[in-house]
DNA sequence: AATGAATGAGAGTTCATTCAT
DNA sequence: TATGAATGAACTCTCATTCAT
């Protein structure tokens, strides 16, 4: 049996990757479709256009990201030290499989100058992700304290997988974890 | 009377801004010359590789910045809180000032697989800046809180500046120095 | 109807004709894509490096010419004139066809300094056109002596083409010839 | 006392080895003036034009081989022997110090397609020595077998030259020299 | 005489994209 | 669907040449 027809899934996943490594400007349509085990013409059936390529890759991250992670804090039959184990098991997989780095993170960078249609996505998954850290955090603390504390979170998330990527040092993850655990304990 | 001459100092800068800009790949000689008001022939006077051009510039910036902000700590005249200060402002400086970001952990992105040998330059900055904070935290803490406490905040740092560059919103940046007040503090 | 595929022996043929003509230094890509009837794009698909390029058509000589004219003096059917007579008539043509001079001539002189992974090719046509030659002497003098005529036989060769080249005039190779010709004779 | 003014020769001497080198596409303006000790700018104060620069390398060239080399079978108090012995030495000298080969030869091949000035200029060298070859012939043999010697020997000095430049084996030149003496001998 | 700096064309090469088959 | 081939623009870089100082 020979391999079955690339999914629409499988295919974005493996560009993602390759965004991932790269950037958006590192990484070329003949990188991409390698990824994918197809000749550059192949690719092109499937996707002809790089820009709109990562539009839906990081359209896509966002739904699965809103279904498994953002969706966590509404969860009621889980604690608060639960549904935070979820999220962030969730998060260090999205952030460290594969490929260590934060996809939105790394395309934000480009995407501020040169991929103005891309922005707007990337900046949604930063308000909605926070939002979700919000709502976390709301169960321990009031509104504003809970705000300010999810803004933290969400930066340090950033930052963490950055150094993590530059040093290959994971202690950076865990002592956020260490953080974010105490500040939710009672 | 023709334009004033160009200064190494200047043409590094100029340039410094247009990687924080667009990263490495996203930014051209084309674009490196025009922002120096060269032409490109003319800019390969100067500087005829962009590779070691960036290197260059990362490792002025981190001669500038070991003088600058990483020997604070060492300063036998200042206290803590004043030492911070100075550190934070600097820093920021650093981050913000005409263009938001951090040229090195921009770089690092596309440094990892693409210019291999930029890569140790950004680690060393990274490494010295975790260890100066280090520095400052040993006088309120045991050596290996300090350090740990130092690895957070660097991490924060480069969190905060990329949260501030993609969203606009420059509390990340203030959250991050309260916090480290606080740490600081008795 | 689309123009007929290009094969690669026969574009490996038009850029051999074109470094025969201008040289390495002297021959652009553009002019190698054109000699082709490609665009420099097109091109570039199917040769992507210009001193590979080189690379593949001298060895790709060597080989022709190795079964087509180093092997003549082994052929048992053949008397010494005979053999003779069909390596001249060989070599004038490899020399001579389309566009006067030898490319490996040719090409050794930018070799020397600036090709260093194509002269070796350059030194074995060379070594394997003067053994061949060695066997053909050999049938009539002892191994010393037809050494030393072989050498002076591939030096003579590259003279007369070359100045068959320079000033338009055969009787260069005619002359080298009847010269070969009466001290392989009785 | 600084190094004394560059004299026109030494300038035109300079460079005819660097064309030597890397023939004529192959030598850069840079490469030029490098090798006299100047920079561009100054260069080009002295030769503001790298055709012109050579034309006048190889007028000077052929200008001195006139009065140093193809006017030596016309000495009245040499016998023919002696003739040969000089004009022999004296064509090695100029073909084999600092750089193994003949700069006519070398730019003949860049010359006939591109550089149609300079072209007769090399070609008048030719015929110049192989007149001189002739005379010298003249005294054994009658004209016309002399002048098939002489375009046979002018051949195969090119020739012999080319192949020590590219094996480093000078018996090529040796050989030439004994086949010589050996016609010109009763 | 000499320098540093500039210019503009063109070199080699890559790339996003297209399209006939 | 998939491929090989083509296109044209852009990219990194080099070069002959110029010129104010």
């Amino acid at each position: 049996m020979r391999p079955s027809k690339l999914t629409r899934a499988e295919m974005l996943n493996s560009c993602a990757l390759e965004f991932k490594k790269h950037g958006y400007h590192g990484t070329s349509m003949q990188m991409l479709a390698s990824a994918c085990g197809l000749t550059k013409g192949a690719f092109y059936y499937h996707y002809s256009n790089k820009e709109n390529l990562l539009e839906d890759i990081l359209i896509e991250t966002n739904e699965y990201l809103h279904k498994n992670l953002f969706s966590i804090p509404e969860i009621q039959t889980l604690t608060v030290m639960e549904k935070f184990e979820k999220m962030h098991q969730i998060a260090t997989h999205f952030f460290c499989t594969t490929e260590k780095g934060c996809l939105m993170g790394i395309i934000s960078i480009e995407a501020l100058y040169s991929l103005p249609n891309i922005l707007p996505i990337i900046q949604r998954f930063f308000s909605d992700w926070q939002r979700s850290l919000t709502t976390l955090y709301s169960s321990r603390y009031p509104e504003n304290e809970a705000t300010v504390f999810a803004k933290q979170s969400v930066a340090e998330y950033e930052g963490a997988i950055l150094m993590y990527r530059v040093t290959n040092d994971e202690t950076y993850i865990d002592l956020l974890k260490s953080r974010i655990q105490a500040q939710l304990q009672y």
